[in-house]
DNA sequence: GTCTATAAAATGATAGAC
DNA sequence: GTCTATCATTTTATAGAC
């Protein structure tokens, strides 16, 4: 038969263990359900990768890597370009929950693929790795927004990026589990309220949000 | 042999249960594994419940119930009983993450019983119904809090309370994958100043913390 | 009711023909 | 390299002896 590269096939691979994990969960994300769902026998698995768990830590790498093209694009770029902060922010989050609402199981894949490398030793140091990603994504988004509205954080950027990921965690598993969605707007928009507290205007001193 | 009445055998299960799926995941909760920690032969497992599922459901209600009286537990009593309203919170959420450091597999088992479920058909419902009873939780702990603090919430309780268990949910997620306790309280903190604003004195309706 | 033995199905991984 | 056939385990659930 005709020989396919190995990289080919290991994307192909990681590309359909994604679709099943989102679709299915990473229970069901056997070796038999991934190469049925690319098209490949059973025995070409064993081609690329050594184990099952090899290939899961190749999935949290490429789904970690998507969710921070998403974070950029969502909370980063903002046509409007309105001149507050917590409007820009607001708006964010609301694209945010968009796509959580347009695609409920990929957000819920991420969550068992942590929770699944948190269990399991072959795959230890992977959640770190992937909460480190988000962190320095969103940090790099909140330095971009707070420029873009002329606003500087009083609070170490670190800090209030780490909020803003517990409060998009925090989103995602309580809409995941109730799927109130007007309840997660209204929480999103308080999040940006008080995190928008959190800087304050450059141009004058005394004016902007103040801190206390 | 002796005969074990079918309440007694259902709550040694469900409890085996609790254990095993704490120490070791919802994916090691076999039937085997959960019998073997009860003590029991794999045949008994079946004399109360009919399926794996069964039991999982029950786990799930078992360990809301436990949930709730530590939320209670954490945020209604204060023997210091400060006077400021931030302070009460920031005491509980601090509380909380002390149980979270604690034992952070019965926090990581929570999530995956709720994600578990949501994949399940024969567990449809478990999640909105255990979120539900968080909420009612928490609502009522935030008011205990208020009263004591002499303060009345400005925006509806049920708001709030929402706002309280994303801010637990997102902590407990982001602490189980980094292991950051201090950006953990640091979080904690803003949370709890931010949500201390949504409420005001009732002894000078000028006094306290503005809403805006 | 109790519990051993086993059925029936699914899984990760591999052997071996081509 | 490719892919079928199969191994060895593990799983849920049940049958049947006592």
């Amino acid at each position: 038969m005709t020989r396919i590269p190995l990289e080919e096939r290991r994307r192909a691979l990681i590309s359909a263990a994604v679709r099943v994990v989102s679709r299915e969960g990473v229970a069901a994300a056997t070796t038999r359900a991934i190469v049925l769902e690319a098209g490949m026998p059973l025995g070409a698995f064993h081609y690329v990768f050594d184990s099952r768990d090899e290939l899961l830590a190749a999935v949290i790498d490429a789904v970690t890597e998507e969710e921070r093209l998403a974070a950029e694009a969502v909370l980063g770029r903002d046509t409007t370009r309105p001149p507050q902060l917590n409007d820009v922010l607001s708006a964010g989050l609301d694209r945010y929950i968009d796509l959580l609402v347009a695609d409920p199981t990929r957000e819920q894949a991420l969550f068992e693929l942590s929770l699944y490398s948190l269990r399991n030793e072959a795959l230890a140091g992977m959640a770190p790795r992937q909460y480190e990603i988000y962190y320095r994504s969103v940090r790099r988004s909140l330095e971009l927004a707070a420029s873009a509205c002329r606003h500087r954080w009083d609070t170490p950027v670190d800090r209030v990026a780490h909020h803003l990921v517990v409060a998009l965690d925090g989103v995602t598993t309580t809409w995941l589990a109730d799927r109130n969605t007007a309840a997660a707007r209204d929480t999103a928009l308080f999040v940006a309220d008080s995190v928008a507290r959190l800087a304050r205007s450059i141009d004058l001193t005394s004016q902007g949000t103040h801190a206390d």
